[in-house]
DNA sequence: CCTTCCTCTGTAAACGTTTTCATTTTTTAT
DNA sequence: ATAAAAAATGAAAACGTTTACAGAGGAAGG
């Protein structure tokens, strides 16, 4: 008794009129009389009917889905960004088609392909680089794209980000502030943006503060805790060499070189201060709890969205696009991995 | 110049075939004569042709979508589980429809109703409920639905879950091994399933010990690290009634409870050992390094995944559903926060 | 009473595929 | 060479919608 899936034809038989008016009856209910949309009504509640969504976006060459690239779903990280993202999305009706790249440049493009085949009206990119479909075509190509996140540089697409030069600036000056004037970088990859911008403000602030920059302070990590060790252990070894503060691009690496620098025998922050990036969730719980830049990645989402949901309101089609990358304010969030430097 | 995109016909005519055997060329490859594919290839080729997967679905009446269902999306726990759903699923040439819902059921009704509309094929729960739409149907519906994480008692679907029961044990039992008699049980809300069959784990473990079962010894809390913090200031705060050792249901509560501790100026080990559950991937780099009960998520949603492309595999339709749940194991990560009693 | 204009409804054409069925062409067997 | 079988192709229906167009019926205005 596998019954059978009510069409919209079946509400027309059932209600006595045709199948057009049904669908008016949904779609224009003004347009309809009163009397044969209650007709309608009471035919769709006892055949129990759903629109088929596929015929619909067929019809209408809209897939109601929006494409979200992510490098790596299984990153937490993401997971504030994501639900910043649905819920946008999710409130103006749209669906969200989540697309882990694993940074794997093909993946990438079999998602951006989505784009053209109408399987997505949108899309919006966390993984800082194009897919190899858009990188040719005209930037201000049709289907709605923003970045987040990570920007690309000089692709002239909608992009929301946060001021990561001046959030590291500030971070860097903090730590000039409370005396350190040995200050190491513990950055991740180097051909990644997030750590372009972050070590510049890095630079910047010992730069305008006189002090020199001194590359054997700075340590390459991939943002895991366990570079963060490997940076801690590098770089705090020797008591002649060893800087008194730490600037790290992940709270996962700052975490890593607290243990590290336990595992030293060096107290946090009466020794060594560490100002961690990206306010996780476990920061505040940390022994001890982390000087960290928040990062408001729920809002990161929630601008993301708003910005794509923008440029696909029909009712504002070509609204130019904003000139330069929307910044969400970071802040600087204060609590004991950092102290003041150390009479030597 | 926004050129139309190319369809089927387009590559017909530019082949100078039918769209028949276009359509054949494409996916009954063997069916057509080598010159005619090699002719439809070309054409592809110069039309840029991508099929548009709307049309393709509707014909099919398929979606190529599977569904997931998640309590919040931005809960870092699920992203683990999410990537090897996301994977598997790809792998098999599905995408991934997150639906966040947020615990509303309105709107896990509302994305159930996606599977009566086509808009996907399958579904997958996390959160431990069955939307209401589903609930009253017979169980064996022909949408194939999987449970993962959170058992559903009584729903007889196919589910993946690892044995909470036998893991709280264990976890319990291991303190008693060494020594504690006081065993605290910081539980999440009494409501939740996983808590039951957890709580249920530690009292059998006390029971089979002969340890009596202390109502006081047990506080609910709901997995988050404030509530840890709370429940280690409840139950440490006197020393006439503290217990040695806390048993809690996730990493979070223990991590609140060390928290706590430090406050009252006890160690852990030492003064109190803390058994967390989950191996959240700050376990390891806490100070002390959590002992823990390790859930493999990403585990869990690959055997999710593939018990759903199980069903739905067309060469195999009814197979059997599996009788019992699929159990993946957990493991036991023996670490820092837990020691021999101390003696008193 | 006849026109004109609404308001409401139905017919039928799209949307881009896949697939059944019939037809044509090729191969094989006699 | 011819008949039969096999292989390759095309025409057209179907999937479930939305919507342009036109027709039917009334009301309003003369």
């Amino acid at each position: 008794m596998h019954e059978k899936i009510a069409t919209i034809e079946d509400v027309a038989r059932h209600a006595g009129v045709s199948i057009a008016t049904v669908s008016r009856a949904l779609h224009k209910p003004n347009v309809v009389s009163q009397s044969t949309r209650e007709k309608v009504q009471s035919a769709i509640a006892a055949t129990g009917y759903t629109a088929n969504v596929m015929a619909r976006n067929l019809r209408l060459n809209r897939s109601g889905m929006i494409l979200l690239l992510v490098p790596d779903i299984g990153n937490p990280f993401f997971s504030a960004i994501l639900s910043g993202i649905e819920q946008g999305a999710s409130k103006a009706g749209y669906n969200v088609l989540i697309g882990d790249t694993q940074n794997d440049p093909d993946r990438e493009a079999t998602y951006a392909a989505y784009l053209r085949s109408n399987q997505a009206d949108a899309m919006i990119l966390l993984n800082g680089r194009l897919p190899a479909p858009l990188a040719n075509s005209p930037a201000k190509a049709s289907p709605p794209v923003v970045i987040a996140c990570e920007r690309i540089p000089g692709c002239g697409l909608p992009t929301v980000i946060i001021d990561n030069e001046q959030a590291a600036f500030d971070a860097t000056t903090h730590l000039i502030d409370h005396g350190h004037t040995r200050i190491a970088n513990v950055a991740g990859p180097g051909n990644n943006i997030l750590t372009v911008d972050r070590t510049a403000g890095y630079r910047r602030a010992l730069t305008e503060n006189g002090i020199g920059i001194d590359p054997a302070l700075t340590f390459v990590g991939d943002y895991s805790i366990d570079s963060g060790i490997a940076a801690g252990r590098a770089l705090l070894a020797d008591p002649k060499t060893r800087p008194t503060g730490l600037f790290c691009a992940s709270d996962g690496m700052a975490i890593g070189v607290i243990v590290a620098a336990k595992e030293l025998g060096l107290r946090v922050p009466q020794d060594v201060s560490v100002f961690g990036f990206d306010d996780i969730h476990l920061a505040a719980a940390y022994d001890p709890p982390l000087t960290t830049v928040r990062q408001p990645r729920r809002r990161l989402g929630e601008r993301a969205i708003a910005l794509l949901l923008d440029r696909l309101d029909p009712t504002t089609p070509n609204k130019p696009a904003q000139p330069g990358p929307v910044i969400v304010p970071t802040e600087l969030i204060i609590r004991q991995s950092t102290g003041p430097c150390p009479k030597s």
